[in-house]
DNA sequence: GTGCGTGTAGTACCGGGGTACGACGCGGGG
DNA sequence: CCCCGCGTCGTACCCCGGTACTACACGCAC
């Protein structure tokens, strides 16, 4: 019997995961946390095989939180589970020491088997990760001028985390709301925003997203 | 015996919504769909008491799928359910047809209330867009008699001089740049730009500049 | 160790964006 | 003829976006 931590802020996410793995009979789910903090209580209180870990949780991440549990030397193994696919997300969480990476737009039996071969020791990533994964790894590899994986000029100087907040700003996101879905202070938002924009050259928010267009950061629906 | 059909492009999304509709012995769930075309047949061919309606979905929106069920006077009532509160899209959702509309992180409880209160002909719509939700009604009474809002038919509404504002703004120029270079006032200026974002259902002037992006009325360079 | 890049957060401040009004001239269709 | 859509302009007001600092924790590199 696998035994199973859920840690998502979402209730509803929370009652999704329960309800697929409580229907399959080598799992179950040993306790439900909406937040990093109580995710490691309840690591250390019942010490679940494997533990279905959401990145964007308040007062502690779910990237930290896993880090903490590897650091603990808890036998549990951590799967991230999230809405983001993005480069460092990926590269973070398994570095603070994931056992996998799994989007939640994956089929509920691609989440089952992820789930059964990280409590049996493997290690799983979600397909359409291991090409950015690979090639963030290759990043840091010695670059090559003009290779392969230059971007525009304009945005290569961006950290992922920018990166990140432009691509939310192109959609139409004001900073509250950023800082609301990101688990941000909006301070912390507008630091960004203000780098983003001496950075690209842009004068406001309404030029980054032209240049997010342009550089098809976003693109048109 | 209440019919529900789920529309969302996340398997996972769907799966949990179908565990928990089928946990009540008073719903059904007559089908799943994972975009707006297969919800509009599956509609069509089942005719359920509601559809669970998720907004950003592939080859036609939750918006969109809405707008078409209601015009065909379908007996389906349609509830929009999202991660997104934005105010155009409750707005849009709610005049396109929709019987209510909730936030993907309430709880399953306040779901279900929602699902059967819209079943029996009540409305619903999440506690946190209630207060923006009237300001906005009030606001647009006296702007467009509600006509067709898919992308291009938005725009369509917009005068010749509207239409030029709007691609200008989407080149990133200010009202004041605007305003220089089309010999007008500032205020003037800025009395268009109010009238283009009711018109659109915009909240400002990024989400008139990714309108006009998706609507091809500026193309990236 | 020291330094740097990154991400986080805070305060104080100002200017532009957007709203809510009201107003006026013009041209075309009832 | 008169009304209405359109484009124009104005004033007053509020809030968000953006700047300019400072600050601290962390991980990494030298």
């Amino acid at each position: 019997m696998t035994t199973v931590l859920i840690a998502d802020d979402q209730p509803m996410q929370r009652f999704g995961f329960r309800m697929l793995l409580e229907s399959q009979d080598d799992m179950t789910v040993v306790g439900e946390a909406a937040n990093g903090h109580e995710a490691l209580s309840l690591v250390s209180r019942h010490h679940p095989d494997v533990a279905l870990m959401d990145i964007r949780m308040p007062l502690l991440d779910g990237i930290e939180a896993t880090r903490r549990i590897i650091r603990a030397g808890a036998r549990t193994r951590v799967l991230i589970v999230t809405t983001f696919d993005l480069d460092r997300y990926a590269y973070d969480g398994l570095r603070a020491g994931a056992s996998g990476f799994l989007i939640k737009d994956a089929l509920p039996e691609e989440l089952l088997s992820g789930i059964r071969a990280v409590a049996s020791g493997d290690a799983v990533v979600a397909p359409s990760l291991t090409r950015r994964l690979l090639d963030a790894y290759v990043q840091h590899l010695p670059t090559v001028p003009g290779g392969p994986f230059t971007l525009d000029a304009r945005i290569a100087t961006l950290t992922e985390r920018e990166r990140q907040i432009l691509t939310v700003i192109g959609q139409g996101w004001t900073n509250t709301e950023i800082a609301e879905r990101l688990h941000l202070a909006e301070s912390t938002v507008k630091t960004h925003v203000t780098r983003i924009l001496a950075k690209t050259g842009s004068r406001d928010r309404v030029q980054a997203v032209i240049l997010a267009y342009d550089t098809h950061l976003v693109t048109p629906a």
